[in-house]
DNA sequence: TAGATTAGACAGTGACACTGACTAACGTCA
DNA sequence: TGACGTTAGTCAGTGTCACTGTCTAATCTA
């Protein structure tokens, strides 16, 4: 197993490194209330705010779980919810400013991650894998 | 992001969907005791048996924490601990007749997801996949 | 043999994630 | 239009996971 670990577990090393790279670079520049848990939910919400429901969906988790996260993030000020205009039993979960600001720097690290393994792997193969990942989407992401 | 999603979240895709695989698998033929994060950690353990200290740094986390699972895996029967001949202080974890029957059920199931994702993207593209994985190891695994 | 290191356990705490039960708003259809 | 099923979200309670800090016993080193 050592060996040749299977794909699964391949792809779960570089992700994690990604992951782990992000958290700690946003905890070092004064984003250090943020855990991996919200991080996950944080990153599904869209440009003009996202139901619980859907975060919920997307994230894989319960709604009473992203309910609990977006609570928390509410509380530290990086979202907050507005009602719905179209929904009344709806609210709509929302980037505020501060949130704003740490997605930015998150997306920054994340650039840089991407250009170390092109670094590493050759701009060929990185386009390679990019397409590869993908195709693979597909038939494993329910909500593509 | 959701046009084009980084590479961390698309690595990260197929990897969970074969992880919930997995443990559904097992869950529905009689393994239904076995938790995700037991398994991370039971992935881990070598033919000979392995030390809860290699087995706490391998999947990241604290001993402790390595040391409560490795309970859970003993106390349904799926591995045990002996004395570790070369260290009076050492014991090692060792995967039991049943451990090994999970786990076999589990290299089926990885095996036959392998097998899937190959058929949608074609066998080149799967081997350069494993390959480039297998690269990106080299920067993104602190134990490769 | 004294001192530093290492393997592992115990206690306590906090973060997640779940099920189940509930309210309120929405949609439909007779 | 009003009864009925559905959907959005919350509240309460529970179990799992992962952490820090502290401790012992065995091992290694000088």
């Amino acid at each position: 197993m050592d060996a040749s670990p299977n794909v699964g577990l391949l792809l779960f090393l570089p992700y994690r490194a990604m992951e782990s790279r992000v958290l700690t670079t946003l905890a070092s520049v004064g984003y250090s209330d943020i855990t991996l848990a919200q991080a996950r939910v944080f990153q599904r919400i869209g440009p003009d705010g996202t139901r619980l429901t859907d975060l919920a969906e997307q994230a894989q988790v319960t709604k009473q779980t992203a309910g609990f996260l977006v609570d928390q993030l509410e509380r530290t000020g990086y979202v907050r919810r507005v009602p719905d205009p179209a929904d009344g039993r709806a609210r709509l979960v929302r980037i505020t400013e501060r949130g704003a600001a740490a997605q930015e720097t998150a997306a920054g690290v994340v650039a840089a991650m991407e250009s170390e393994w092109e670094q590493h792997l050759g701009s060929r193969r990185m386009a390679a894998l990019r397409e590869t990942l993908l195709r693979l989407r597909e038939i494993t992401d329910p909500y593509a």
